[in-house]
DNA sequence: GTGGCCTTTACCTAACGGAT
DNA sequence: ATCCGTTAGGTAAAGGCCAC
């Protein structure tokens, strides 16, 4: 009999091995990226359901982190005798444990709620919190009723650490509990899976499902590697043919219709040539006349927003980098960062406003984001709406120039800047940078910056660092127009 | 007017780009 | 783990045409 988290049962209500591999062989798991982030975007949502369950603040909190496992299960009993709030109680029968974020008196029983930090109910919910339910139902816990309670992200902070308003409850009972009969057998499955070999189970769809397994890296290296992977096409279904056992571009039958993209990815891939359509560049270019502005911005989008005036996850934007280039070739930088702590948002509208003239191209890589950011700013501030708008009608993507003149076998199939810009200037290199060097850390960067404790020489270091990356972004979009409009002989 | 066939439009979803 | 907007591609519904 294995000790059985829930989470590790969901593992296996996807794939048997996944299971296997999360008890017996956890050290083979890549690290999870994004949940380890030294500063955390201010509040943590499973916090902020606390406090907002518990208005009477006589709530229990058990820390199973501190308390260990079975004592986790012995205040559990003894919080339950006192019918007051109850949050991470803990349950175990059959080998199988659980922990309830919420538990609240109700009628003559319990009211759990599982708070998430998604903007929906997910259809794994269901299996995830029939597990939970059947768990704690079977240790003893008499459940009146059993809802998910996620983030409604049209919600908007007022300000005053008032949180009420960003947890929307949604009620699963009946969902939860038609599923307890399927438990018990996906409990006694789990178990046998686990007294047994290692199961192989070939990757496929289910490794993303619901979201990528940890595992994936150690399972498809026991699998025969191709050198040209088929999932290097974009947009194209690779179930069909991997179940023929063709995983290379090499294998794939030239009667497989391709759309001019994936045959040119197919095409530049199997010889090892990049492919250029200079002419078509520089006429893409062409009605875009200098001066031209390069614009990047950086944002952050915690879950909990901290800014009054702000929606759960709403992109911040609290940085751009600006390049300017001349009639003539020449390049001028213009940057705006805040870490004062407060709202960027006013400050950032402004300083745009003040950098990017009255005309001229202003080129993105993806202009969806940055016009979002845009637009949103002119809602928010309808004083500056109309400057803001405008700078909106000048922009102009450099994304779908690249994917319809450009491509280099090393892209693997991706237009994304990160594949595109060391193809076509690799002198250039993020490489350099210290500290922040992605998007990822320089929000883990800003947010070290806006902390109160962080040192003042810290602080502009971090500043210095996060300067230097974005200047670096736009920097090389300059360098991408540079060669897109054949303006090589330009020293920039 | 109905049935059959083809074309167009409308809608939906997965993939891809960006940000963490 | 999470968000969002755009887009490509597929499918379903609607529309058009003509023979019978």
């Amino acid at each position: 009999m294995r000790h059985l988290s829930k989470s590790k049962l969901m593992a296996y209500r996807q794939c048997p091995r996944r299971l296997w591999l999360e008890i017996h062989r956890p050290d083979l798991r890549e690290d999870s990226t994004a949940t380890e982030a030294g500063f955390q975007a201010g509040y943590i949502v499973g916090d902020i359901a606390r406090k907002i369950y518990d208005s009477k603040q006589n709530g229990r909190l058990i820390d199973i982190q501190r308390d260990g496992f079975e004592e986790a299960f012995n205040l559990t009993q003894k919080f339950l005798g006192q019918r007051l709030p109850i949050f991470e109680a803990g349950f175990k029968t059959q080998g199988a444990l659980a922990f309830a974020d919420i538990l609240l008196p109700h009628k003559n029983g319990w009211r759990m709620v599982e708070v998430k930090s998604s903007t929906c109910v997910k259809d794994y919910y269901y299996e995830d919190i029939a597990i939970q339910t059947y768990v704690a139902q079977a240790a003893g816990l008499s459940l009146t009723k059993v809802a998910v309670a996620h983030i409604d992200n049209s919600w908007v902070y007022p300000g005053q650490q008032d949180y009420r308003g960003l947890l929307k409850e949604v009620d699963v009972t009946e969902e939860t509990l038609s599923r307890q009969d399927q438990v018990q057998g996906w409990l006694q499955e789990a178990q046998s899976i686990l007294a047994s070999a290692e199961p192989k189970v070939t990757t496929g769809k289910q490794c993303d499902i619901p979201y990528e397994c940890g595992f994936h890296d150690y399972c498809s290296a026991q699998e025969p590697q191709a050198e040209y992977p088929i999932r290097w096409l974009p947009r194209f279904s690779t179930e069909p043919y991997r179940s023929q056992g063709i995983i290379d571009l090499r294998n794939l039958p030239p009667t497989v219709s391709l759309n001019p993209t994936q045959q040119r990815v197919k095409e530049c891939t199997l010889n090892g040539q990049p492919w250029f359509d200079a002419a078509g560049a520089v006429a893409d270019l062409a009605p875009h006349i200098l001066p031209g502005y390069f614009l990047d911005f950086e944002t952050i989008n915690p879950a909990v927003p901290t800014w009054k005036g702000t929606r759960p996850y709403q992109q911040v934007v609290f940085q751009f980098s600006l390049h300017r280039l001349g009639k003539r070739g020449k390049l001028e930088h213009k940057e705006f960062l805040d870490l004062s702590g407060n709202d960027p948002s006013r400050t950032f509208a402004m300083a745009l406003i003040g950098a990017c003239g009255e005309a001229g191209p202003v080129f993105v890589y993806n202009a969806a984001f940055e016009k979002s950011r845009i637009s949103e700013l002119a809602e928010r501030f309808p004083k500056f709406a109309k400057r803001l708008l405008a700078i909106n009608e000048r922009v102009v993507d450099l994304l779908p120039i690249a994917r319809n003149r450009y491509y280099h076998p090393s892209q693997q199939g991706s237009w994304s800047i990160k594949a595109v810009l060391p193809a076509v200037v690799p002198e250039l290199s993020y490489q350099n940078l210290e500290g922040v060097q992605d998007g990822g850390s320089a929000q883990d960067a800003f947010l070290e910056a806006i902390h109160p404790d962080t040192s003042v020489d810290r602080k502009e270091q971090l500043e210095r660092q996060l300067l230097a990356y974005c200047q670096l972004d736009t920097y090389a979009m300059v360098k991408l127009w540079q060669v897109f409009a054949g303006k090589t002989q330009w020293r920039l």
